[in-house]
DNA sequence: GGCGTTGTTCGACGACTATCGAATGACCAT
DNA sequence: ATGGTCATTCGATAGTCGTCGAACAACGCC
């Protein structure tokens, strides 16, 4: 498996899940991270964790249909699903004007 | 002690903590609930656990600054604090807009 | 082809969480 | 005072979570 991974349908996404997903404090600023800017590669956000970690992190995100992975060479680039405003309309927003961190809008 | 229980200042929550307490079904269900309706007693909330358990989730929502206790009798009393859009504005209601079950408005 | 870079998977470990039952404490009514 | 109701606390337990290091796989480059 190269080129995509298993992202689970929008529709089967519950909203615990996402909520979840974004209550810890790591996956809350790399999701702010992408909001602010685009999609980025894995070592732009400067966590302070392993890379197993990190890819856990992503993992969880991603399966809470919180974002997308691409591979582009050896790298991965990550992206916000456009699809989690329809599903959860006003959700992100919301959480994301609160976050810290997304100093750059 | 036994007519306020420990709140938390509203300046000492944080994000995280916030969308954690929200990320459990049952408590997602027991704000939900105090949304639509006022004030509720305990077993108005028809949680499908232990005493124990329910008032363990009470305490999770009320760290988080999400509720409020208040002693009437022998019965507890639980609210929102409105306090919360003061510090997270517009969190609770996004939440809660997509949040299942709160059919009655 | 071989090597370094980059992300993933596996196994492990400690911490936290949700759950329960039983015991305790507070309050009201009798 | 006695008993009943309601919530809290305690101790226990099973499950999940975040973290790591090590091993592995994919890709581009030399």
């Amino acid at each position: 498996m190269q080129e995509h991974y298993p992202h689970p349908e929008m529709a089967e996404v519950q909203l615990p899940e996402v909520l979840h997903a974004l209550s810890d404090p790591l996956r809350l600023r790399i999701v702010a991270a992408l909001a602010a800017g685009e999609e980025r590669g894995w070592g732009d956000f400067e966590a302070p964790v392993a890379p197993s970690t990190l890819s856990h992190h992503m993992k969880v995100l991603r399966q809470a249909g919180l974002v997308t992975h691409r591979r582009e060479g050896t790298r991965c680039i990550v992206a916000l699903r456009p699809e989690m405003e329809a599903r959860f309309p006003g959700l992100l927003a919301a959480v994301l004007r609160l976050a810290p961190g997304q100093s750059a809008a």
